[in-house]
DNA sequence: CTTCTCACG
DNA sequence: ACGTACGTGAGAAGG
């Protein structure tokens, strides 16, 4: 059963996401086609070199065949793991990584792997409609089970985001930050990208109206800059001062934060300190961080809890707008089904509520552009992310337009914040 | 039709 | 004891 509020928020979005599809998005050909070359001349190479290791034809696309390479042909060792349902060590990117000391093919199969995936993304990107010479993917409004889009035909929402460091030389990096760039404004026209800061972690705070969460959303440092909530997670965790946290205990907070969202486990984050660190964390210490974390941000656990209760008692979890997502795992006779659904009654309101906020930030920006009559026209949404197409004399008043509607649409007790970048591709690389 | 892999938030 | 982080779509292989 669908709520009212939801139903009508649907209604409107649905005329904005039929604008959207219609007028689509102009793609750069001629960068698209180049780089189609340079991947395929790539590709060649990387096939060779990876070919002159076995006298067999391998089929690298198919993870048997090189599971028979790695593991039999070419007697590399596999790290403490257990087969696939197929008899299969995984030889995804996170495996490949590990075996990387052992034999000189596993980066090349790892750059195998990049081209052939970047080589179909420029396939798809050429798909451009004969008459309006634009592309137009499907964005799919109903369908997901948390109130997010989907989109198809081609999928716009998992286009390649590489930014380049300073000096970065690695020719695949540079290929693979290419691809925003082949995403252009019409003639007379710029970009606006404007994406919510950390909306999830936003609406956790608002959820749990834990005093720290609030504190880092709603409160400066003694120099008057905004908080980092990372940074002030890792100060409370390592019970350190707020200008002491180093990198790396950010990034470790940082993880702890989004795990939060996810329902994420010990076992997990000890994984996820391992990779961060470089050093084998087991279990136990991770068990020791969480629990310091969940006593310090005592209000998130109270949430969580609150929400898994909620679930359990309805059998669905539901937005702060309202949208609902059934919970059947909750009522499995099998433990991990069960713990599967909490982590998805903890989850589901978070990311739902989050795609509550953005469907109504189109539906008001969509309303202020036919107010003041401007030809700005969004293109893209990319869950937290709205692209627009924006005439060079519309620029200064959709910039103003466009933060301020997205931060007001919908009020929490802290601020919602838009970060705007502008430019003549999806990269605003310069 | 299912499994694996990989791109995004 | 259980399995281990949520939500998507595309392409290829293998059965």
């Amino acid at each position: 059963m669908m709520n009212q509020d939801i139903l009508n928020l649907e209604y409107k979005t649905l005329h904005v996401v039929m604008k959207m599809e219609l007028d689509g998005v102009k793609i750069d050909l001629k960068k698209c086609k180049q780089t189609l070359k340079q991947l395929k001349k790539f590709n060649e190479k990387l096939i060779r070199q990876i070919q002159a290791f076995t006298e067999d034809e391998v089929n690298l696309e198919s993870p048997p065949q090189l599971h028979k390479l790695l593991f039999e042909t070419l007697q590399l060792q596999p790290k403490i793991e257990k087969v696939g349902k197929n008899g299969c060590y995984s030889t995804d990117k996170s495996h490949l990584k590990k075996l990387i000391d052992q034999h000189e093919i596993v980066p090349l199969l790892l750059d195998y792997r990049k081209t052939i995936s970047l080589i179909n993304f420029c396939k798809q990107l050429q798909n451009v409609n004969l008459a309006t010479k634009r592309l137009h993917g499907q964005f799919n409004q109903t369908g997901t089970a948390t109130g997010r889009f989907s989109c198809s035909k081609p999928n716009l929402q998992n286009i390649p985001n590489v930014k380049l460091k300073d000096g970065e030389t690695n020719k695949l990096r540079i290929l693979e930050s290419r691809f925003r760039e082949m995403f252009v404004p019409k003639r007379g026209c710029q970009f606006i990208c404007a994406d919510y800061s950390q909306i999830e972690i936003r609406v956790a705070a608002e959820m749990s109206q834990d005093p720290f969460l609030l504190k880092a959303y709603n409160e400066t440092d003694s120099n008057g800059n905004k908080l980092d909530v990372h940074k002030l997670t890792a100060s409370e965790v390592f019970e350190i001062s707020y200008s002491e946290v180093t990198d790396e205990q950010r990034s470790i907070a940082k993880s702890i934060n989004f795990g939060l969202i996810y329902g994420k486990t010990a076992f997990g984050l000890s994984a996820t300190l391992t990779e961060i660190t470089g050093k084998h964390h087991s279990k136990e210490q991770a068990e020791d961080i969480m629990s310091k974390y969940f006593q310090r941000f005592s209000g998130v656990k109270t949430c969580l809890d609150a929400l898994i209760d909620f679930a359990d008692k309805h059998g669905y979890s539901e937005t702060l707008y309202g949208r609902r997502r059934p919970i059947p795992q909750l009522s499995s006779s099998k433990l991990s089904e069960r713990n599967a659904g909490k982590r998805l009654a903890m989850n589901s309101p978070i990311q739902g509520t989050a795609a509550d906020i953005i469907k109504m930030a189109m539906v008001a920006c969509d309303e202020q552009i036919k107010i003041k009559n401007l030809k700005s026209k969004l293109v893209l949404q990319v869950h937290d992310e709205l692209l627009f197409e924006v005439p060079d004399d519309e620029m200064v008043v959709m910039e103003t337009l466009v933060k301020n509607t997205m931060e007001n649409v919908f009020r929490l007790s802290i601020p919602l914040e838009v970060g705007l970048d502008k430019g003549n591709n999806w990269a605003m690389a310069h």
